[in-house]
DNA sequence: AAAACCGACAACCGCTCATCT
DNA sequence: TAGATGAGCGGTTGTCGGTTT
């Protein structure tokens, strides 16, 4: 069709983003509600495209967004998902509702990517039977073991201001209580609608279902205090979740397809234990 | 001390798909 | 029905901070 890129526009910033953009921007959608991208730098003056707006909220500062180190489970979720799925990061992020898909992409490529490959070439010479599921069970075993090097020597926090989740949490003060429109169910129902089958029709539910849970189990179970950190991002995102919550589920009772084996699989506490069992018999790797 | 290198991640770009007119 | 527009996704790039030489 020939599109100019939104971008394009003469005018239009690039680069990191400022305190004051954020500010501007979590201001206009506490007000509106997310959506209708195309009118937010007109209406708020801000001088980037539609989509960098979008783009910043979702992966930034979208209330119920963890940061930080990645969980061993997390881990294992993400290389079980990869080899799947493909890369299908808002698939696979939909799994992990706490995370964005770019978080998850730019993680897969720094981190899981490389291990993975290097678990596949040392298992090179023997592994003419090995199935995928065990091989992705046994990288999810080294992932573990470096991983938690890896939380021990990389928690010092950055301290620039794109990394900064306190600033966020006051910017997001207040938000919801008195929420918008939601349109992020809309947004929601149409990635659940593009991701592609049954396997993930079902995100919404899912993420709304676990995210207050998900996200005080993982912060009870981890020490590099990104947790503590994010406290009051948390209590937001749960006042915005409680909200989803009733609205989607509505829509989920009319259409609930049944779990597919792979959603069982991720979602049952038990299963999540035999990835943690698995990755400690393989520790040999 | 400074330059070179490297890793992490935020942001951008191009494409596709859905919706609207 | 076709074109225009909005929005989302995945790949890639740019920037910045830390480490090494």
């Amino acid at each position: 069709m020939g599109r100019p890129p939104c971008c394009d526009k003469v005018g239009i910033k690039k680069g990191p983003w400022t305190p004051e953009e954020d500010i501007i921007l979590v201001s206009y959608i506490q007000e509106h509600g997310p959506g209708s991208w195309r009118s937010v730098p007109t209406n708020t003056g801000l001088l980037r495209c539609s989509k960098s707006c979008r783009l910043r909220w979702t992966n930034y500062l979208r209330p119920g967004i963890k940061r930080g180190n990645f969980t061993p489970h997390e881990e294992g979720m993400i290389i079980h998902l990869q080899a799947l799925l493909g890369n299908k990061w808002a698939a696979i992020a939909s799994y992990l509702p706490q995370r964005t898909d770019n978080d998850i992409k730019n993680y897969w490529n720094t981190h899981l990517k490389k291990k993975v490959n290097k678990f596949q070439s040392a298992m090179e010479p023997h592994s003419s039977t090995a199935t995928s599921h065990q091989l992705v069970s046994k990288s999810s075993n080294i992932e573990r073991d470096e991983s938690l090097e890896f939380a021990s020597t990389s928690s010092t926090a950055t301290t620039t201001y794109a990394s900064n989740t306190e600033n966020i949490s006051r910017l997001l003060q207040g938000w919801m209580t008195s929420p918008p429109k939601t349109a992020n169910n809309n947004n929601n129902n149409r990635k659940a609608e593009q991701g592609g089958g049954e396997l993930i029709s079902r995100e919404v539910e899912f993420e709304n279902m676990n995210n207050v849970a998900w996200d005080k189990s993982t912060c009870e179970t981890t020490s590099n205090g990104v947790c503590e950190e994010d406290d009051d991002k948390v209590k937001v995102a749960e006042n915005y979740n409680e909200k989803q919550k009733a609205d989607v589920n509505t829509n989920s009772k009319n259409n609930n397809p049944p779990l597919s084996f792979l959603e069982k699989w991720l979602l049952d506490e038990s299963c999540a234990g035999q990835v943690e069992e698995m990755m400690e018999l393989s520790s040999i790797f």
